[in-house]
DNA sequence: TACAAGGTTCCATATAATGGAACTATATTC
DNA sequence: GAATATAGTTCCATTATATGGAACCTTGTA
């Protein structure tokens, strides 16, 4: 054990072992990934079983993480407003366009999704909701950089993060960001053969409170319909804006 | 203070209490709510911030739950077995049926809500996915308690939590846990108007792993269509168990 | 039966958590 | 604008809790 001090970031360590394994651990597994010794590890299972958040079955003596933190982010995100106020706008975007429509936040370098209304005619797609993804390369992540004061910064962070072979020119993205100044939306193609537009929705404070992208298949984009859902997607973040700016 | 020892309990409790108020809570409050010291609470705080799972509003300087708890639930519950493998049945049991549709999992004494189909002409429905609801006042409940060692013991303590208002006569809900063990499915009327059909979907050893339920408006259900719906109901917990069986 | 591997319990020690008080920042009132 | 009140933060000696090693069970295997 080096570094890590306290029972309560220890205990949370264990936790999002257990999550992230996605079935029953061993307690000397666990011991072992976090370089823990075996009792710290047994006591610290014991108060999160007492906790709720982690139950122990009863054949194989796993320990594994119960849905009790899933509530909790149920719970959680229902009363977002940003959420509950787009609700019913992302529906109308969707019904409009008739593709793929997501909400997102930014949430340190990435992009956080918080809801998603999938295309009728389903796109293999991956990025799901409460998954994230590097910032700079998804059109929702763009539109909210252009309007963070240290984009710069976040962008060359995230950059780093991600494989060469997506290596994308930092002055290109510049650019890209003052597009989206200027213009109102960001393009990108995250997956191949899939394009997005993603435009802001503006808060009080001048920086983009969420971002709404519209997600379609290049082969059904005709030069009219690109121009049809950027005119979609623009007008719900207005209207949404106006919503949110009134919370 | 008293009875609750150690960091880790109170520092759940002070994640619960910002998720269940659902806004930034001032540290006063905090620790007025949870009977800790403002030291303590601080420091807490300041733990639960470099893991992630709390913010400070600078402006207010207030405390807040972040999204990484729903983050960390979604990872959860996507990888549960049982949702996994009953995507594909939910759905088709939707279109068969045209009603709402829910999957739910025995959790103490509740059921607790893991998925759902809304009908396309939606009703005015309370539960949501991830809440819970007590066991003996829903079909789906009623069905998985009729396959447990200790059910007596849960609808006792079920019971005497709900208000009187709902009162159920223990005798009646044993007689309809016989109906459902010779029939393999339950009926109920948790909200006023609304008739739900539950069945389990059995496991191996004999209790059950789920229940599906279907729910809609007393006024389109016909006899024949009340039928109808049973036998798609029933046709999909064995097909679903066969699947989970086999895992 | 003996062995191995993992799980659980115990306990002296070290260390981290505690709560009170002092200090700072931010509103509010006079 | 000074004074007061309210809330947040920092500090520190004391105490209690967390720690890790070892011993002890339990279960499955050779």
């Amino acid at each position: 054990m080096q570094g890590v001090e306290g029972s309560v970031p220890r205990s949370f360590a264990v936790l999002e072992l257990l999550v992230q394994k996605g079935e029953p651990m061993r307690l000397s597994s666990i011991g072992s990934a976090l370089d823990m010794q075996k009792s710290t590890v047994h006591r610290i299972l014991a108060t999160l079983m007492v906790l709720g958040y982690v139950e122990q079955d009863p054949k194989t003596s796993c320990y594994g993480a119960t849905l009790r933190l899933w509530e909790l982010g149920v719970q959680m995100v229902q009363q977002h407003p940003v959420k509950q106020a787009a609700a019913v706008y992302l529906q109308r975007l969707h019904s409009a366009t008739g593709e793929t429509v997501s909400l997102t936040l930014l949430s340190g370098d990435d992009v956080l999704y918080l809801d998603k209304l999938l295309s009728p005619r389903p796109i293999r797609f991956t990025s799901r909701v409460g998954s994230r993804a590097p910032a700079p390369l998804t059109a929702g992540g763009k539109a909210m950089l252009a309007y963070e004061p240290d984009a710069r910064l976040i962008v060359r962070r995230a950059l780093r993060r991600i494989e060469k072979s997506r290596r994308i020119d930092p002055d290109e993205l510049e650019r890209e960001l003052n597009d989206v100044r200027e213009h109102g939306y960001a393009v990108s193609s995250f997956s191949p053969g899939i394009v997005s537009f993603g435009a802001p929705v503006m808060a009080r404070d001048g920086r983009a409170a969420a971002a709404i992208s519209v997600s379609a298949p290049e082969s059904r984009l005709t030069e009219a319909r690109r121009a049809d859902i950027i005119e979609h997607l623009l007008a719900t973040c207005a209207d949404l804006a106006d919503r949110v700016g009134a919370l």
